[in-house]
DNA sequence: ACTCTCATGAGACTGAGTTCCATGTCAAGA
DNA sequence: TCTTGACATGGAACTCAGTCTCATGAGAGT
């Protein structure tokens, strides 16, 4: 049944629904190209491999994200987290495929192995990104690196709660969560400074006021040593 | 060359040897079969598939470390970062082997993907120890997938910088990024109460002092909302 | 009409992984 | 000693993804 003319997501889409009807190992790439009306060669030639046309579209979103980060505004950290929500709100405006495509990965190993590899590139995305928009000292580049990480984890966490239940408000919910990460992270990526726990790392210059939490069973020595250097 | 009696570890380093002077790709199943004096079929029983042999011990390692979190002391986020340590370490008391396994992942993008599933592996562990050991509520459970994610990406980041450089002192390097990490993410991951940047999340009980740093453009009544929340 | 380019199709080929069957070994039990 | 059964191995055929090469055919520009 080769279609006159369909957009690349129509066709992967018609792929993706034919792999969970047959099962992916079931449907060979020669029946995939089959139905969609092309051959064998062209297959490979169009989509790299069997398992890309089920990750179509996350090269598209890897694409977007990078063109929405280059032109993001002043704070890199809402960047990040707004980078992660337009990718979430992408998926939720396609539920549907979402979870066409999820069924599918639960159905094999493979495919969830590629979904994680898929999901490392918004992670490199992200630390590339911070790590050209944040000035760092070398001793604080891991921070960038952790946050790229969690932001990731936190997205596809709450991506994967909003595939079981349509009702969350998956958006909104993870707008949330990356604004608490955020900011637990910002003390550690700013220039230099102390933060909450009395460790070196909020910029004074740029507060109005200086408060941070100790444990009760800190040892007095220590905290004073902590203030030290916060107030030094 | 069939050696009568070798261990696993001898039997996957030879293995990786080969792989690494004739190239992934160039060398077959059968070729390894061959220099390891077994057939092809036994090849394949005895360890799945030919990408399984370079990541054998991985699944050591993630044996080691879930029985290291099962016995782990009193302090979670703690347990976490020795974990991660400790798996670092293993690494570096092997530094041949590492290399050469690290110099065929470079060779081969398969094998890049199935390392970073790999290591998706380790997070696993961890959220799973973090969520099991931390009895924390719903709406927090997100800073559990944050930090794990964290961990095993500042992990890797510090295990590829000393490979790059030997003279690297990774296990103190890493222990104190994760000694920084956790404690970033402690005021998120106990119990209540409300912390540096004046949201909701260290318990007040518990500080002998209350500082938070905001930022100097922050709208006055967004500064008065903060510490209501922080105080009331 | 000619040619250059490019997308497609067709078929052969490689190699990983699976499946099935035959064989050898070792140990328990007669 | 002979037998039986569990088990590890080897061997061979098979499937299928992915690559490579070559032929065809359809424009586009001259």
């Amino acid at each position: 049944m080769p279609h006159a003319a369909q957009t690349l997501p129509e066709v992967t889409a018609d792929a993706i629904g034919m792999l969970g009807e047959r099962g992916y190992d079931a449907t060979s790439v020669d029946d995939l190209a089959g139905a969609l009306g092309i051959s064998r060669s062209t297959f490979f030639r169009r989509f790299g491999s069997k398992e890309d046309i089920v990750f179509a579209d996350h090269t598209y979103l890897l694409d977007r994200l990078d063109t929405q980060l280059e032109v993001a505004g002043s704070d890199p950290l809402s960047a990040v987290a707004a980078g992660a929500v337009a990718v979430l709100t992408y998926h939720v405006g396609r539920r549907e495929a979402s979870l066409l495509r999820n069924s599918l990965l639960h159905s094999n190993p493979v495919l969830r192995d590629r979904e994680l590899v898929t999901s490392h590139r918004y992670e490199r995305a992200f630390v590339s990104y911070l790590r050209a928009a944040l000035p760092l000292p070398p001793e604080r580049e891991w921070a960038a690196t952790a946050l790229a990480a969690s932001v990731v984890a936190v997205h596809n966490r709450v991506l994967r709660a909003w595939l079981r239940d349509e009702s969350l408000a998956a958006a909104d919910a993870l707008r949330t969560q990356l604004r608490e990460l955020t900011e637990v992270f910002r003390p550690m990526l700013a220039p230099t400074g102390v933060g909450a726990d009395g460790r070196t790392n909020a910029a004074p210059s740029s507060a109005r006021a200086l408060i941070a939490v100790f444990d009760r069973d800190m040892h007095p020595e220590d905290l004073f040593q902590h203030l030290r250097e916060t107030l030094e």
